[in-house]
DNA sequence: CCCCCCCC
C-alpha cells in the first residue's frame, strides 16, 4: 500500500547519482528498476507555470516538493496545485539537477503545501555530506553505497551555517553612507538600512540561464533601494535577513535599474554577491522613511509608479478571493477606500499575503499609512499593494498620520459631500452618489452610438478599456434573425476555465461536472436608443436574471422568455466596458444593479451629466 | 543573472 504523502528527501539520491555521473551525457535516465533500487519518488506539486515553445510545444515549469526540499522540473503534464504524484521514471539534467520527462501518476490532491520546503541546493549535494534528513529513511540508504568519486577539498566548514560567513562584525566601525548616494560608479560602500520587504523566492529557467532569486527592499532615513540575491546568495540571505530589522551592508554590485521592472525612485539597484557582508544593528534608530503623496496628485501619476500614502479608511470591503489569469490558485484580495485632506479618495487593493495581514487590522475611520503602493489604471485610478508594500494601521509615531486623524475628526461631518474619488467604485457600498457623478462617467446609449460612429472609441484596446455607467433595460436576448439563444459556456467548477469535455478539465484535471456560465449577447435599451452588449460570467447574469446560468438554461425557452420579461422590464444601472478589438467596438456589461430612482433624482445635474460633453471629456 | 505585480 502506497502512502499518499510526499517522501522527504526522496529525490536526493537521484540528484547525487546524476551529479556524480561521469559519462558525457547531459542527462541521467532513471528507469522503474532504478527507482525500485533507490527508493520510491512521491512528491507534491507546488506550482506549475505554463510555457510554450513555438510552433506547438507546451510544457510546464514546475516546482516539486518532497515536504523538505523544492526541486525544479520541466513537465509535459499539468496537475492541480498541491497534487501528490508518484514518479515511475524520469531524467535528471546533470548540470543543474532539473527533473525532466517524468512519468507520473496522480495519487490525490492536497489542500495545501505540506511542510515548509526550501529549494534544494544542488551545488552543495555530495554523497559524503550528511543528508539534511534528520531521520534516515530506508530509501535513502543506497546513497551511502554510491561511489564516492569526486575529490572535493573545500568543505572545511560544511558543518557551519553557510550564512554565518556573511556576517562581518567589522562593519560596526565603518562609515555609513545614505542609500540615496549609491550610484553605479560606487565600488565600495557601507549602508545601514531596514529590510522592509523580502521575497518571495522566485525561480527561473530559460535557454541561457536558470536559478533562484530573492529580492529585498532596503530603506534608510531618506532613500530606498532594491537588492537581489541569486542562487547560493539567495539561500544565504533568505535565512539571514529578517523583515523589519536593521543591518549594515557592504560589498555587492550597484547597477542602474531598468525602469521597466524596477519602479522605485532610486536610479540604481544592488546585487548581493559573494563579497557582500552584513551586520545586524540591534539598536539602530533607522526607520522606514515616508514621502507621502497627496491623493489628489495621484491622478497625474502613470501606472506602475510606487508611492507612499496616508489616508483615513472610509470604506472597507470584506476579504475575497479572485481568480487571476495565469494563476492556478485563487488570490486573496481586500479593497479599501482611503481619503486624505485633499478631499480626494482612492481605492486601494491589497493582494495575497498583504490582504490577509490587513484583514485583521483594519476598520473604518482608522488611519492607514502605506509605503510603496503601486499606481494602477484599474477603475480609472487605483492603488495596488502586494509583497513589497509595508503598511501600518493607526501608527502613533508618524506625524502625518496623527495630523490627518485630527483633520478627519474635526471635519468628518462636512467632508462627506465634497469628496471626489479617483476610482470608479464598482462594488463599493458608498452612499455618496455625488462622488460617482464627479467622475463624469454616466452616459446614455445614444452617447455610445454617437461616439462609436465618430471613431472616438478606437483607442480603447482591451487593456485600456473605457468604463462607463448607463441606465438601461434589456429588450431582447434572442437573435432577431432565427430566434436562437446561445447564452452560456461550460466552465470548470474548480479552476473556472472553459471546458470542452464533460468528463474532466484539461486545465486542472478536475473531474466534477462543469458549471454553466453566462456568455450572452443582448440588446440594451434606454429612453432613446439601443445597442448590443455582452455579459460574461456568473455575477452579472445572476443580477440580471435572478438565478445562476445552470438554472436559467435548465428551463424551457418559454420559461426563459417569462423570466426575461419579468426581470428585464426593470431598469438596471450598469457599468459598461467599452473596448476595441480587431476593428470592432464591444460593450461588456460588467456590473448591474437595480436602478435606485431616488438616488438618481437627487443628482441635480443629471441632465448636464448625460450630455454628449461627458464622453468627450472622458476621451480627451 | 529575474522582470510576475493581479480584478470589473
Amino acid at each position: 500500500m502506497t502512502s499518499n504523502l510526499p517522501i522527504a528527501g526522496c529525490l536526493i539520491p537521484y540528484l547525487i547519482q546524476a551529479k556524480e555521473d561521469t559519462s558525457a551525457n547531459a542527462k541521467v535516465i532513471f528507469s522503474p528498476d532504478d527507482i525500485n533500487r533507490l527508493g520510491s519518488v512521491i512528491v507534491q506539486i507546488k506550482q506549475q507555470k505554463e510555457k510554450s515553445q513555438p510552433p506547438n510545444t507546451k510544457y510546464f515549469e514546475t516546482i516539486l516538493s518532497d515536504s523538505k526540499h523544492l526541486y525544479q522540473a520541466v513537465m509535459m503534464q499539468q496537475f492541480p496545485t498541491f497534487s501528490i504524484i508518484k514518479i515511475s521514471q524520469f531524467q535528471v539534467q546533470k548540470s543543474k539537477g532539473y527533473i525532466l520527462n517524468a512519468t507520473c501518476e496522480q495519487l490525490n490532491v492536497g489542500q495545501s503545501l505540506i511542510g515548509s520546503p526550501v529549494l534544494i541546493n544542488f551545488e552543495a549535494l555530495d554523497s559524503k555530506a550528511k543528508q539534511p534528513q534528520p531521520t534516515p529513511q530506508p530509501h535513502t540508504k543506497p546513497v551511502l553505497s554510491l561511489p564516492k568519486s569526486q575529490s572535493n577539498n573545500n568543505n572545511n566548514n560544511n558543518r557551519q551555517d553557510p550564512s554565518a560567513a556573511l556576517v562581518d562584525p567589522g562593519l560596526a566601525n565603518r562609515d555609513v553612507m545614505p542609500i540615496s548616494q549609491l550610484s553605479s560608479s560606487t565600488t565600495d560602500f557601507c549602508i545601514e538600512a531596514i529590510v522592509r520587504s523580502k521575497g518571495p523566492v522566485r525561480t527561473w529557467s530559460k535557454a541561457t540561464s536558470s536559478g533562484s532569486l530573492m529580492s529585498f527592499e532596503l530603506s534608510d532615513a531618506n532613500g530606498e533601494i532594491k537588492a537581489t540575491a541569486f542562487n547560493e546568495q539567495q539561500r544565504q540571505f533568505e535565512n539571514l535577513l529578517e523583515v523589519g530589522k536593521v543591518y549594515r551592508f557592504s560589498g555587492g554590485h550597484v547597477k542602474p535599474i531598468d525602469p521597466k521592472f524596477n519602479k522605485l525612485a532610486h536610479p540604481c539597484e544592488l546585487s548581493f554577491g559573494t563579497q557582500t557582508r552584513v551586520l545586524l544593528m540591534e539598536n539602530s534608530n533607522v526607520k522606514i522613511s515616508y514621502e507621502f503623496r497627496r491623493i489628489s496628485d495621484i491622478s497625474e501619476l502613470t501606472a506602475g509608479t510606487k508611492i507612499d500614502v496616508v489616508g483615513v479608511i472610509i470604506d472597507s470591503q470584506d476579504i475575497a478571493s479572485v481568480n487571476i489569469k495565469n494563476r492556478s490558485e485563487p488570490t486573496p484580495k481586500k479593497t479599501l477606500s482611503i481619503l486624505d485632506d485633499s478631499n480626494t479618495s482612492i481605492t486601494v487593493t491589497f493582494w495575497g499575503r498583504a490582504a490577509q495581514k490587513l484583514h485583521s487590522e483594519t476598520k473604518k475611520n482608522d488611519v492607514i499609512v502605506i509605503k510603496s503602493a503601486q499606481v494602477s489604471d484599474f477603475n480609472q485610478k487605483s492603488l495596488n499593494c502586494g509583497d513589497g508594500t509595508v503598511f501600518e494601521v493607526e501608527p502613533t509615531d508618524i506625524p502625518e498620520a496623527s495630523n490627518l486623524k485630527m483633520w478627519y475628526e474635526k471635519n468628518s461631518s462636512v467632508i462627506e459631500q465634497g469628496v471626489s474619488s479617483l476610482s470608479l467604485q464598482s462594488g463599493m457600498k458608498t452612499g455618496s452618489t455625488l462622488s460617482t457623478i464627479s467622475n463624469l462617467r454616466r452616459v446614455t446609449i445614444n452617447d455610445l452610438v454617437d461616439q462609436k460612429q465618430k471613431g472616438n472609441f478606437a483607442n480603447q484596446t482591451p487593456q485600456k478599456a473605457l468604463f462607463l455607467k448607463i441606465n438601461c433595460y434589456i429588450s431582447r436576448i434572442r437573435s432577431t434573425s432565427n430566434d436562437k439563444l446561445v447564452g452560456y459556456y461550460n466552465s470548470c467548477s474548480k479552476c473556472k476555465k472553459s471546458r470542452t469535455t464533460e468528463e474532466y478539465c484539461e486545465h486542472c484535471q478536475d473531474h466534477q461536472l462543469p458549471v454553466k456560465q453566462y456568455k450572452m449577447f443582448m440588446r440594451i435599451q434606454d429612453q432613446d436608443d439601443s445597442a448590443s452588449a455582452e455579459i460574461l460570467g456568473e455575477t452579472v447574469g445572476h443580477k440580471l436574471f435572478g438565478m445562476k446560468a445552470d438554472e436559467f438554461f435548465a428551463k424551457s425557452s418559454a420559461e426563459q422568455d417569462d423570466i426575461t420579461a419579468e426581470q428585464l422590464s426593470r431598469m438596471f444601472t450598469c457599468t459598461v466596458k467599452v473596448s476595441e478589438y480587431s476593428g470592432n467596438i464591444r460593450y461588456n456589461i460588467i456590473t448591474a444593479e437595480p436602478t435606485d430612482y431616488a438616488a438618481l433624482a437627487r443628482e441635480e445635474d443629471y441632465e448636464l451629466v448625460v450630455s454628449r460633453l461627458v464622453v468627450q471629456n472622458l476621451l480627451s
